[in-house]
RNA sequence: GGGGGCGUAGUUCAGUUGGUUAGAACGCCGGCCUGUCACGCCGGAGGUCGCGGGUUCGAGUCCCGUCGCUCCCGCCA
């Protein structure tokens, strides 16, 4: 329940419902809430009246009440808007409800006023044991935001952003604001954009980060910057993804790697003490993501479980199997992943293939280890030199479950590191209270485009690389860049950002992008940069999805307020919505009808 | 953009190999009830089976399309 501090007296109410308790005996109070439940019994009549702080039961009786509250009582409905004065009454033994935490009192009702009616809800408050609908959720989420498992995260969330800023104030940092309205920063993902009235045919981009302004602050001076900043994308939502939502946005001067971290962690263990999180263990673990491939074929890995990735290549070198054969000779890898001693009928094992393919593979092998070889369909394309070779670089022990990928290197990890996640929640292999969180280090700066001649950076083009750039060598170099990744999840990642106008010129340049378009695109920056920009260096958040583990919620739609449906709708308001033609051509636009457009 | 799941009363769900009057629980409405707290008891109302089309003597059930919600892939940190 939430804490909230002593009201004072006004036309409404003097007491909290959730504070009728015993320093509260025998005097008057005054209440307001909402009508949680009614038990009407002919002659007496309980209410449970609700407010943000609590339940606490109201009691008419025909003669202490009065003919007139009496007669109110008996016509109350759920969530009917009710403000009653009465007498704090310490409640007989018998009747004492040990489930509630105003359950040893009652007010003894004199006077009550009602101050709205509620129509009936379209779903129960509380009281029904089924989960309802989220689409009727979202659409009355006003109600919705009633039930207490919605309160309770609403609550939660503030706590943690309060314990942030409490932190991050302590340590001198600044909330500063910066633009909605703004020009597109490549963050990777689609712009929202906002047509311009007064610059017809220009547009404002919503911000994807406020990467480039907190660097400008950087340069500023300010030193020290921390914002919660709404941040918007226009790509398709996931359980975890909304188009538009919240990073805790933090940059600071004058700082290498180890300070940021440091500060970081800092800032974790202060937010999941105040607000009764998992204890952490600092240091955080840190892990070179070469590594993390390695073992997890991720660079998000879930560390809470083992079952660890397998080079299998150098086993298979002579391998007459053209599968694996062609895979290596290609230049491509086969990993492989020991389940341990597992049960799988044939149709699941077709679903794992499916699954496998779904993610990219061509397919999966799969085997059982029996005696010195496998049952398996592809056991007879194997010799026994090369079974008894995969068993013992598996580890694999009779009744094994051993899964195969031969691909290029980075499809087999993805494929291997998602299979991964998918059995140990198939097989409960992960411990229920634990929590693993681990700093991703060593990032490579670039990765080669999918199918394209050209590098892209993994974070953002202003990270900045670990010592000096050879551009005649661009795949090796590295990035100072870092992740948190909690249980598997990417919960925020940064960098030291680069902070000479001749570096980042030349990084636009391994990027592909010449001289025009970067003063184009980022003169501004470049320039500021120019100016006398200090070493900086920061990290972002995703707020919902921190909020969202430490509730232990399903989905991040369970910590916002008013999220978006998965398709980008607003349930409630009914966002996004035609606009009138007025309006369409004070901003000179016209829209094509379906199929005019050509695609 | 692609794939999977779901859509029946206000809510959560059941509904057999296609069969004539579509059920349950909670909620709602009315009555009774002075210690309940998921109050109890009695009675009652409430349905475009998402929508459109098709197959059939007959469709909640089968087929096609479409819309909505949701999960995943692509995309996106």
């Amino acid at each position: 329940m939430s804490e909230v501090p002593a009201l004072s007296s006004n036309e409404y109410r003097d007491t909290w419902c959730g504070q009728i308790l015993g320093d509260r005996v025998d005097s008057t109070a005054r209440v307001a809430g909402w009508v949680h439940r009614r038990r009407d019994h002919g002659g007496l009549i309980f209410i449970d009246l609700r407010d943000r702080s609590g339940i606490v039961q109201l009691v008419f009786h025909p003669d202490s009440s009065g003919e007139e509250a009496f007669g109110l009582a008996h016509k109350l409905r759920a969530e009917d808007v009710l403000s009653a004065t009465g007498t704090v009454v310490r409640r007989s033994v018998e009747t004492i409800n040990a489930e509630l935490p105003t359950g040893e009192f009652e007010l003894g009702v004199s006077a009550a006023e009602l101050l709205a009616d509620a129509e009936t809800p379209p779903f129960q408050i509380e009281g029904f044991s089924g989960e309802v609908g989220e689409d009727a959720r979202l659409r009355h989420r006003y109600l919705d935001l009633r039930r207490e498992p919605m309160r309770e995260a609403m609550v939660l969330r503030h706590q943690v952003t309060a314990a942030m800023r409490e932190f991050l104030d302590g340590e001198g940092f600044l909330d500063v604001e910066t633009p909605v309205l703004t020009r597109s920063t490549p963050e990777g993902a689609r712009d929202f954009l906002v047509p311009s009235r007064l610059q017809r045919g220009s547009f404002y981009a919503l911000p994807q980060s406020p990467q480039l302004f907190k660097q400008l602050l950087m340069v500023a001076g300010f030193e020290r910057y921390y914002q919660i900043a709404r941040c918007f994308r226009d790509e398709d939502l996931r359980a975890d993804r909304q188009p538009d939502f919240t990073q805790l946005d933090i940059e600071m001067s004058f700082v290498g790697v180890d300070d940021v971290i440091e500060v970081n962690e800092r800032l974790l263990a202060h937010v999941f003490e105040r607000v009764g999180g998992p204890a952490i263990q600092l240091p955080i673990e840190r892990l070179p993501y070469d590594e993390a491939m390695d073992r997890f074929g991720t660079d998000r890995p879930d560390m809470r479980f083992k079952l660890e990735l397998v080079d299998l290549a150098d086993v298979l070198a002579q391998t007459d199997f053209k599968v694996f054969r062609g895979a290596i000779e290609s230049g491509g890898a086969v990993r492989g992943l020991n389940v341990g001693r597992r049960e799988m009928p044939r149709s699941e094992l077709d679903g794992l293939i499916s699954r496998a393919q779904e993610l990219g593979a061509k397919g999966l092998v799969w085997a059982f280890r029996e005696g010195d070889g496998w049952r398996s369909p592809t056991a007879k394309f194997l010799s026994a030199e090369e079974l008894e070779g995969l068993n013992q670089r598996l580890g694999a022990e009779e009744g094994d479950l051993l899964l195969l990928v031969a691909d290029q290197r980075r499809v087999a990890d993805a494929v291997l590191g998602q299979l991964r996640v998918d059995l140990a929640e198939r097989f409960d292999l992960i411990p229920p209270d634990d929590h693993r969180l681990v700093w991703i280090v060593d990032w490579p700066l670039l990765e080669r485009s999918a199918g394209e001649e050209r590098w892209d950076p993994l974070h953002h083009p202003f990270t900045a690389p670990a010592g000096e750039f050879d551009s005649s060598d661009p795949g090796a170099a590295r990035a100072l860049a870092y992740d948190l990744v909690w249980n598997g999840q990417e919960m925020g990642g940064g960098s030291i950002r680069i902070h000479r106008a001749d570096v980042q010129q030349t990084l636009f340049a391994a990027l592909g992008i010449d001289a025009e378009e970067a003063e184009s695109r980022f003169g501004f920056l470049l320039e500021a940069l120019r100016y006398g920009a200090p070493p900086h260096g920061g990290i972002a958040y995703g707020l919902d999805r921190i909020v969202q583990r430490l509730a232990g919620a399903d989905s991040i739609r369970d910590v916002i307020a008013f999220p978006k449906t998965a398709s980008g709708a607003d349930a409630l308001t009914g966002a996004p919505a035609p606009v009138g033609e007025m309006q369409l051509q004070e901003l000179g636009i016209a829209l094509h009808r379906r199929g005019l457009a050509g695609h």
